[in-house]
DNA sequence: AGCCAGGCTAAGA
DNA sequence: TCTTAGCATGGC
């Protein structure tokens, strides 16, 4: 059962490893034998960083990678995005760092899922319960010899019971996330009309599911949704934005930080944000450094 | 061994 | 409106 593999041009700068296992961002890739393999949309793929683009194969044999591009963001203008970021040294350090460091465009369901796990969990620890949660619900899919499993739909994690998600290890969270699972299942909130909203509006809304705040409203609204206003203030951002733009203030309150980040980052909010992580995840150092 | 992790909810001031 | 305790689990 081989599968011959294509190609994607035009994407001479990306960074696989960065983007789709080390970033943060999403949860499900994993990197064996030298390819990066994940599902989208039930679909298992295998992606292979070439020389002037990202080599791939499908479990679908009729794919004609258009999911794949979308998913990649295949088609945006990143070099217009770097030139339209302020002139910043620690902005430049994180860009020259991980220079092929993209956004991806996830699923809604599945990074909405994924991050109502994240809180007090480590990176490491998310995933793990999210590929436990996958082995345990999702559509087992296969690609050279290895299952995989498409993640489990709302649907299927309403009808279950709490005990059952907390088995995966997801502790308090397994709360959260059938909650949502089930406002969602019962038609209460649409995640697809959430696309049309305006940044605002989609933030109101998405608060409006069980666990769900403004880190993780803003979290989706920029993986998945590709709302370039959202810039997520999480632990590491907040340190940064406190130890290297406001290095003597006191009192600074989530409230001001994310005014500051919506003018200074503005109109890429959302890729200053991840290069930041990026890097400040790489070099906790920088936070050493006295103001 | 002890600190901390891509936070949120709800209760109390 | 603003603060804060409590939350489950495990990597390092």
């Amino acid at each position: 059962m081989s599968s011959s593999s294509q190609f994607l041009p035009a994407l001479g700068g990306y960074h696989l490893l960065s983007t789709l296992v080390d970033s943060g961002q999403a949860f499900g890739w994993l990197s064996i034998d030298g390819w990066i393999y994940g599902v989208i949309d039930g679909r298992a793929y295998k992606l292979r960083q070439a020389s002037a683009g990202v080599e791939w194969c499908s479990s679908d044999h009729a794919d004609d990678g258009s999911k794949l591009r979308a998913y990649l963001r295949a088609d945006e203008d990143i070099e217009g995005i770097l030139q339209g970021f302020p002139v910043d040294e620690y902005l430049a350090a994180a860009v020259e760092y991980a220079p092929g460091l993209r956004l991806v465009r996830q699923e809604p369901w599945e990074c909405l899922a994924s991050f109502l796990i994240s809180p007090l969990k480590q990176i490491v620890q998310i995933k793990q319960v999210l590929h436990s949660l996958r082995r345990g619900l999702g559509v087992p899919v296969s690609l050279d010899g290895h299952e995989f499993h498409g993640f489990p739909t709302a649907a299927q994690i309403a009808a279950g019971d709490e005990d059952f998600l907390r088995s995966h290890k997801m502790g308090f969270r397994a709360r959260n996330l059938l909650g949502t699972a089930r406002q969602i299942a019962a038609g209460d909130i649409d995640l697809s009309a959430v696309s049309q909203m305006d940044y605002p509006a989609a933030v109101e809304e998405l608060c409006k599911l069980r666990g769900v705040g403004r880190k993780i409203a803003d979290c989706v609204l920029l993986f998945a949704y590709g709302k370039q206003e959202a810039f997520p203030i999480d632990v590491w951002i907040e340190r940064v934005l406190h130890r290297l733009y406001f290095p003597r203030a006191r009192n600074l309150h989530r409230r001001r930080l994310e005014r500051f980040a919506a003018e200074y980052f503005h109109p890429h909010g959302g890729y200053a944000q991840q290069y930041l992580f990026h890097y400040v995840r790489h070099h906790p150092g920088i936070l050493d450094k006295r103001g």
